[in-house]
DNA sequence: CCCGTTACTTACTGCTGGTAACTTTTCGCA
DNA sequence: TGCGAAAAGTTACCAGCAGTAAGTAACGGG
């Protein structure tokens, strides 16, 4: 009587091979309910937790997404997917502007405060894997500014290395700085952002 | 026999009030036990390994330094007094200079890398309370920091919030390039460090 | 001499990540 | 058509951890 699926009539919670042969409740579906069940209970979620939203059971979790550690990765992944079509316009142009520079920063604040919990749960690693796992979303969102930086700044092409460095700094920057952000709503994204991106386009001492 | 205290046999490990009333375990002592604990286990180190390690049992370590979220706090203390003291001769100079800051930036770097399990078990917040509590080192290390830049720029003088965004923007980009270099072997301290400065002194377009 | 206070331990709860083993359905094949 | 193999999922469990309640031994003041 009341024992019959309850969340959603279309998916099979019961055991069998279902028609067809192709699975049900695919990665995606998982990954939509972990977000929303973070979304909603915030970033301690359980797995557990996670399945019940999925309609499913934990060892279908573990089958579609992997433990814990994965999961966070799979969600990082798509927070920084996001970030960075927050982004793109912003770095749009040939050349780099200290405006362009704002508003990248602006559109990074407010695609955190857009995805607050989910931005808490992916950079809370909680063991000691997934405290390297953090580097996991600085590496995603790294990645295409490594490739801004370059075109920026002649002197990167000379040594590569330097823009890894700078966009992993730059990355823990702005996580930091969203972190701070969000714990405090007096201050507006604009405000902050053009306070970041004056420091990084003119340095600490300022142009003279 | 074999059930008698095995740990140290200055403490008293069994029940009832000690000579002259005064706690034989102090604070101190379980943060001691503490971090020797992460230091050997890494930063997945649960509380029981703390208790036994301090050679009291579970509840002392409640009674002496709370829960683990407090038990993180106290221990980012520690890091972050380690780390203003490691950088304070960085500096020291009424102006700044930057080879001053790429000492400060490679202090810090050091730092971490002696303190590495301690670094990683405080700056991986486990629950979303302490996903917050990274903050907290932050702001430990940022008061300084901020008092710096006060002097450094007199800009920042007439506007104080951007000191304060200044700090934790900066002490985040230090967290995420230490515990991106960290991980990997290949780079030493003072290139890193030299790199880092040159980005937070002459900012992205560099000095024309 | 004894009782309250102090200091500590034992023993537990609740929850979470993770997994082994079992059950049900479908499909391929003789 | 019937039957075994494979697929898909569930139930039921384990181990470990944070946190706490209740019990117990030693000291000191009246």
């Amino acid at each position: 009587m009341e024992q019959t699926a309850r969340m959603s009539e279309s998916i099979s919670r019961r055991p069998g091979r279902p028609l067809g042969g192709q699975l049900v409740v695919d990665r995606e579906h998982v990954l939509d309910a972990a977000e929303r069940v973070i979304r909603r209970d915030g970033a301690g979620s359980s797995l557990e937790a996670v399945a019940v939203e999925a309609g499913v059971t934990k060892p279908i979790v573990y089958d579609r997404v992997g433990g814990r550690a994965d999961l966070a990765d799979a969600l990082a992944e798509r927070l920084s997917d996001r970030m960075v079509l927050a982004t793109r316009t912003a770095l749009a142009g040939e050349t780099l502007s200290q405006m362009g520079l704002t508003r990248f920063i602006e559109a990074n604040l407010r695609t955190v405060a857009d995805n607050r919990e989910l931005f808490l749960y992916v950079t809370g690693g909680s063991t000691e894997q997934t405290a390297l796992g953090r580097l996991s979303l600085a590496e995603r969102s790294t990645t295409p500014l490594t490739k801004t930086l370059a075109v920026w700044r002649s002197s990167i092409q000379q040594d590569p290395g330097v823009a890894e460095a700078w966009a992993f700094g730059i990355v823990g920057m702005l996580q930091m700085v969203s972190q701070w952000w969000i714990t405090q709503d007096d201050r507006s994204a604009e405000e902050v952002a053009g306070q970041i991106s004056e420091l990084l386009w003119n340095g600490l001492p300022g142009r003279t």
